[in-house]
DNA sequence: GTTATTTATTCGGGCCCCTGACGAATCAAT
DNA sequence: ATTGATTCGTCAGGGGCCCGAATAAATAAC
């Protein structure tokens, strides 16, 4: 079941490459993956013996109508291991795949309102109980990623503002809850992850630069440039809540919780529709239904986000380039707010830039979850760490 | 010369290994080289007769005054291969240096004001003389690359949008260049390499998160975010003289050559002291000098800008978090001007980023651009390929 | 039934890496 | 000056892995 102990780098890179073969051309015979890796009819052959040893791969029938000898056709088993993906914001999502990447279930419900150690616990229940339906383990699940609302630092993986969940920020997470689940776990920002779903199956698969846009409870930002995902030094990147947009930047408010998101954060459209003396609502929701429903004041609101979205926009496509912006988050994923956005912007950017809603919406976060979870499995399995790095160059010399 | 026509992956690894080790420990004996790789000592040796032979290495001298047998020492031979780095601008750069990235020669002149093939003729012919004094020939370098202004796409490396030289976006600069020298050219952005010429050898060395804000004639933005550049679909990372900051961004002339750039600009500038009642300038530097000789006016010019710039520093900080902001370009690279900045940045900014001034200065460019022809040339020769990337996730399946 | 074709395994050769052993060169001490 | 300890570099043997060729097995087409 676990990978050899050792193994020489060649094997590595064979068994890597007849990996990469399985997972996307899946139903598969011997020799077609021997012609498709480029190694030869042996290696290949020996390295399906491995993995069907250590259960990685299953026969699936057999090729029929073809002249010649039939072959028998393999593809990865869903045994071979497992992955789990949660998302923990507002309610508590959970998905379960193997290593295929084939998503085996998902279920969710309302986060722990007690928050912290609680919320921990809730995890490990439905993880279970995900893992128990599909005849396995936590504790032989080989990779999990959880997404969370915060700052998430990238060397120590400690969550280091977390609103919304009460107490999160204190917790040791990555320890208790892989403690809790028997496996290595990682934690990654919410919005990140949402984008790397999107990426992976949502509205831009296969783009190499990305940015989403979320808004929500608050307002942040997920960048994928160049084809990999930007945390920053402090794993801050893309909260752009403290953008100097839409008000005096030296404002106490705009200092304390940002000027941006003071005036696109949820609180922030409430607070701008009372002003302009619309009556009391409970949820920005509310706000944009009345719009729709033809009240000016609502209407004038909800144009004045998008235009604020939109600069938030141009100030993206300026300094990072993106082809495509995924508008996220309660409120942002409205496929009527995606237009208003993209007509302000129009006018704003030296070139076009699509504009799209989230498609996977509140799944987001969990695919985007998987995605890490798979990766980060196959990379323990058949990365070869040494070679990743480019070769450093020399520091200057006083010569 | 050339490296050998085939090596097994392993074999790869090997000589990269060692290539790595000389290049960090420079005279270095084969039994440390053994150690330091984790090589065997047969091995290492016979790597190091291949490059011997290939006169990528040579011995200087031997070991003393330690027990033991001596050792015979090697390093890089300098005439291991050699790498260009061209900077086109209102001048012209361009420097020379081994396969160790010693810096061997650095020549400049003012850029053929008849600009496009003109400028290019006169790239070969300095590149040329320093290659005659140093005992090569352009044709024997084996990587070159040229720090231009404008964007430049980053599939088709074409130069899409080249303000000052006239003329350089109609030609195929690096069919064209290369020809003339024999070698493979790659072109960049200047800004992008003056940022990378700063972490390589100027004041941001060894860190993974960094900006360059370049203000100068216009204004523009190097991003280098987990160790890599930035760059964007279009190549056009960093363009933010199209920030929605410093003005009305719907405004016609924020639209036409971008808001920021209107005001921030070297002519935003001039144009900003004339209105506020100053009497004519024919340069920024005046601007600056009469600020510090007393003028209200100016200074006045001044702190605005500053203030701008440190609204575009924030933007920059609150989007991708780097850890250290460098303020380059003529204007920008003014050491009291970086102060002034970080003041302004200091109230803006929800955590402190430091700020410092270009330690290269006009050198940057050429320096970053031998630093990515030096990469370039390495991984030419130790890279392996097939490594590089990180393996594709499969894409949705329907089932 | 024979033939052509495709699949899968076996065998020998070559590359490359490692370990252990050996001669060579040097310093230190007697 | 000789001896011993230490380090350097090379030689030889063993094992892993990859490849190409040959061979056996299975199947469609004729």
């Amino acid at each position: 079941m676990p990978p050899p102990p050792t193994a020489s780098v060649a094997r590595q890179l064979s068994r890597r490459n007849v990996f990469e073969a399985l997972l996307h051309r899946s139903p598969i015979s011997r020799a077609e993956l021997a012609k498709v890796t480029g190694l030869s009819k042996q290696t290949t052959s020996e390295v399906i013996d491995a993995f069907d040893q250590q259960g990685l791969v299953r026969p699936v029938g057999r090729t029929s109508g073809n002249v010649g000898r039939t072959a028998v056709l393999y593809e990865l088993s869903p045994e071979g291991g497992h992955v789990l993906g949660i998302d923990l914001g507002a309610r508590l999502t959970v998905a379960l795949a193997d290593i295929a990447g084939r998503v085996l279930a998902e279920a969710d419900e309302p986060t722990d309102s007690r928050g912290g150690a609680w919320a921990l616990e809730q995890i490990a229940r439905l993880a279970g109980r995900l893992a128990r339906e599909h005849h396995t383990h936590p504790s032989r699940m080989r990779s999990i990623v959880l997404a969370a609302p915060g700052v998430v630092n990238p060397k120590s993986g400690a969550i280091e503002m977390a609103p919304n969940i009460s107490g999160l920020g204190l917790l040791n997470v990555v320890a208790l809850l892989g403690e809790k689940l028997g496996s290595p776990v990682v934690i990654e920002n919410d919005i990140n992850l949402a984008l790397l779903g999107e990426i992976w199956h949502g509205c831009a698969q296969n783009l190499a630069n990305v940015a989403f846009l979320a808004l929500g409870t608050g307002v942040g930002l997920g960048l994928y440039v160049d084809g990999r995902l930007v945390r920053g030094e402090n794993g801050a990147a893309g909260e752009i809540g403290y953008l100097p947009i839409g008000g005096d930047p030296l404002q106490a408010e705009s200092r304390l919780q940002g000027c941006l998101e003071y005036q696109v954060g949820a609180t922030g459209i409430m607070r701008r529709y009372r002003e302009a003396g619309g009556s009391e609502v409970d949820s920005v929701r509310e706000v944009f239904e009345r719009a729709q429903a033809g009240d000016p004041l609502a209407a004038g609101v909800v144009e004045e986000t998008a235009r604020l979205t939109a600069l938030a926009a141009a100030t993206v496509i300026a300094t990072v380039d993106p082809q495509l912006i995924v508008l996220g988050g309660s409120v942002g994923a409205r496929p009527d707010f995606a237009d208003k956005v993209a007509r302000v912007l129009l006018r704003l950017a030296p070139r076009p830039v699509e504009i799209r809603s989230s498609t996977l919406g509140k799944r987001a976060g969990v695919v985007g979850a998987l995605s890490v979870a798979l990766r980060r499995l196959h990379d323990e399995l058949f990365g070869v760490a040494e070679l990743a790095a480019t070769l450093p160059l020399p520091p200057p010399r006083t010569r």
